[in-house]
DNA sequence: GTCAACAATCGTGTATACAAGAATAGCATT
DNA sequence: AATGCTATTCTTGTATACACGATTGTTGAC
């Protein structure tokens, strides 16, 4: 648990929502919520204007917080600027590549080939999230890098639902290949091509998409 | 006033900082900040955390919070993605143009021919945002839409220091003149480029951003 | 004279109390 | 029976009280 209970709670709550514990346009009673985590309302309430900041949920005055649907439209624009996000991550990374995120990057992709080999999709799942994770931080930029975790985050149980649709696994790794040869070659341009593509769902992985949210 | 006091004294905290009232590296005391609006601490903790949420300051457990000084690298940092976001407005709006977005570029962009050509560098400053702003709507994506706002308004003392530079009043108002034409003529690719260029930070800019930073 | 330890003070973190607005249910009236 | 008004209840918004950790100042020892 972190240091104060409001952060814990941030956490919490926040990890509840992304998880889909509470679902989109469930009503965030704070009273419950106190007694549901043994605290008073205070920590609560300062839990749920961060998430309201972050904008997870939304505070409607006098009447409660309700966590936010997306919807596929919205969810649709959020994969749309991370790609451009993780385009430009990419694009820095192929100019600024070390030693370090040479070798991260190679670690998480080899990583990627094994789970991808295995067909295991929820491992892949976790060591995508690590191998693009890296591509973040070979971009060395701080503010960048923190965009593009924030967004990630707030993108990962679509993604997780993405990784379902059949064949994504061998095509995700295919992708990933070409994105670490264009970085490892300098090739900012390609990279940010790549990811662009990578990352970014047109056409039919968008129905893909829509689908999958309305399976649920 | 809003309709509840915590939001009131986000927005109050946030433009003060924004416009410096608050210096980066500034203690912010609860106490101090109650007395001074004629409210409890409550409302205040609760407009500081989303504050903290945003990233504007940092609360340090047990230790108060901090307005955060970016600095002149961060700053960089935060133009640099700017850029690209802003690149991907202008390619969909160039895109999904529509009447309505049409005008309001038009008009937008002669307010600032007009300013531009009085040499008025407080009307341009205001004008210009409003061009962008015209931009990130036609763009028609509701969360880039929110992102670009978002950081833009980060970005506006520093954007306010940059007009103070010779000849960048003029030097800007011709770049919106590609920048509209290539939206106008629906070259999604050119406009991206256009925009990239306009608001990023390179090169000698980048010193002329360090020496009016360090100039206040 | 300097450094360390302890005490006092100040400020944050959490709980609780109180006030005010919104939702709801019941009653009356048409 | 349906609709509108009123009263009650429930939840949020704000204030205040209290506790605990951090900071700072003072005193004593080396």
């Amino acid at each position: 648990m972190s240091e104060n209970v409001g952060r814990w709670l941030r956490d919490e709550i926040e990890n509840s929502i992304l998880s889909n514990e509470f679902s989109p346009g469930e009503r965030l009673d704070e009273t419950v919520l106190a007694t549901r985590f043994g605290v008073s309302r205070t920590p609560v309430r300062e839990a749920l204007m961060q998430l309201d900041a972050i904008g997870l949920i939304e505070i409607r005055p006098r009447r409660g917080a309700i966590v936010i649907d997306p919807g596929p439209h919205r969810v649709y624009e959020m994969f749309e600027v991370m790609a451009e996000l993780e385009g430009l991550a990419g694009s820095l990374a192929a100019r600024r590549l070390d030693e370090a995120s040479r070798e991260a990057i190679t670690a998480t992709h080899s990583r990627c080939q094994q789970s991808a080999a295995a067909g295991d999709s929820d491992a892949y799942y976790y060591d995508n999230e690590e191998f693009h994770k890296a591509i973040y931080a070979a971009g060395r930029s701080d503010f960048l890098e923190e965009q593009c975790l924030q967004l990630h985050r707030r993108l990962r149980p679509y993604r997780r639902l993405q990784l379902r649709v059949r064949n994504r696994l061998s095509t995700s790794f295919s992708e990933h290949c070409a994105i670490v040869d264009a970085i490892f070659a300098g090739d900012g341009d390609a990279a940010r091509g790549l990811l662009r593509g990578h990352v970014g769902i047109q056409g039919e992985r968008f129905s893909d998409l829509v689908a999958s949210m309305a399976a649920r």
